[in-house]
DNA sequence: ACTCTGACTATTT
DNA sequence: CAAATAGCCAGAG
């Protein structure tokens, strides 16, 4: 069942991704593109979480870019409220990068 | 309709 | 390993 290649629900997509990303979790923009059809559009997810901000209670704290690192991090009140998020998930940052990032990524494909 | 921009990613230097 | 480059697409002015 494939999805309209509309990018009328592009913004939405995206949001019920974050919002499916378990507790304790993280997943990448270009893991979400993925999951919407779209591996080379991961930069429309970075600015679909930028108009997350005006939206609903989106936990873009637990999207970050591919190498586990706080990109966005920049984008929150405050200096660490991002890293501290993610810390009191249990998610152990440090120099703004996720450590065992690897072991923490949840990818949106896996609930198949 | 055109141009600029951006919370990305993969590849190359 | 860090910095630069190119590809990519949709929203905003």
């Amino acid at each position: 069942m494939k999805y309209k290649p509309s990018t009328l629900n592009f913004f939405e997509r995206v949001y019920d991704v974050v919002l499916l990303v378990p507790y304790g979790r993280v997943t990448s923009y270009g893991a979400i593109a993925n999951y919407l059809g779209a591996p080379k559009s991961s930069r429309m997810v970075g600015w679909a979480m930028n108009a997350a901000h005006s939206r609903l209670d989106v936990p873009a704290h637990r999207v970050v870019n591919r190498q586990g690192l706080l990109t966005g991090k920049h984008h929150f009140p405050g200096t660490n409220l991002m890293q501290q998020l993610l810390e009191s998930e249990g998610i152990l940052v440090e120099d703004d990068k996720i450590i065992d990032f690897k072991n923490k990524f949840w990818d949106p494909t896996s609930l198949y």
